[in-house]
DNA sequence: GCATTTTGCTATGAGGTCAAAGCTTTGATG
DNA sequence: CATCAAAGCTTTGACCTCATAGCAAAATGC
């Protein structure tokens, strides 16, 4: 297998592994993955317009409204509307949501969190550089990868 | 930041590169990474069932059956019945299929693999062992992580 | 041989995710 | 001011993904 094909057959399991993790996290709490880290993010940060989410948590403008669509459903958040611009919303954990965000379990498997942390320290960093280094390679791809493929740009 | 959102917010990112290079692969081949995927595998190994992809790609079943929908709606793939088995179906790629295979890019960006290319071999080595290490540490979980879930079990 | 279980696939339903289009408000330009 | 552009959010539509439930066929048990 090429070095290609096992980059992305260890990413598959890897996003295969969170994904079922949050259905699991669905039975146990009732929230799916992406609504815990969007309350644990505003538990942490305050209030905060969705935009602001978006930037925090790497995932899009209409995907966070979405989420907050079922939180606010869910009773744990509210819309308010920013007094200063009109435009701007701001996303405001009720009680309910800060109850939700204080008791929610991490969010990567509990054995998965335990066999890392069994780990040589000097492993465990490496593990979380190598991530972050692959991240970094393909987060600056997207600044420039949209053009490669725009029409006519194959073969100017 | 601790470790454990570190991992996430990494991962969190990775899988949005993904995503977003998926979206501008439609459009520049009408077809999604996951679907090039599929064509891909059955390209390299012949017919298959849709069991057998799911095992090789680490996907479920039932995606994958999404998958081939689309798949033989576009033309690209039959779906035959096996004679000895009933039960079966095999995916097979027709000469489209076959034609799109072969014309289709890598599923990773373009800059990234050149980037990664332009690593120390044992960087290379060391960034893909350390996400084979990951998924390991998480599909290891899989296998017993559901039983914590189940009621009574937390206390037995 | 027949009943039961297992295996393989598909259908259903619910979230997640994004781009693009649409709406409102703000800001800049003349 | 009036106009036009930009910014912020939501809507729409498409696909991915899974669990669960359903259906059919094969394998196992008695």
């Amino acid at each position: 297998m090429s070095d290609h094909d096992e980059i992305l057959v260890a990413l598959r399991r890897i996003t295969r592994a969170i994904d079922l993790q949050s259905k699991r996290l669905v039975k146990a709490t009732g929230l799916t993955a992406p609504q815990l880290v969007v309350i644990d993010t505003l538990r942490k940060r305050g209030d905060m317009s969705p935009s602001a989410i978006a930037r925090a948590v790497s995932l899009s403008q209409a995907t966070i409204t979405s989420i907050l669509d079922r939180l606010v459903q869910a009773g744990l958040v509210e819309r308010v509307k920013s007094d200063t611009d009109k435009r701007v919303v701001m996303a405001k954990l009720t009680p309910k949501g800060v109850e939700a965000s204080d008791n929610s379990p991490e969010l990567l498997q509990a054995g998965f969190l335990r066999s890392f942390r069994t780990l040589q320290p000097w492993e465990q960093n490496m593990l979380i550089a190598s991530l972050q280094r692959i991240a970094e390679l393909m987060d600056a791809e997207e600044l420039d990868a949209a053009p490669f493929l725009e029409p006519g740009e194959l073969h100017p």
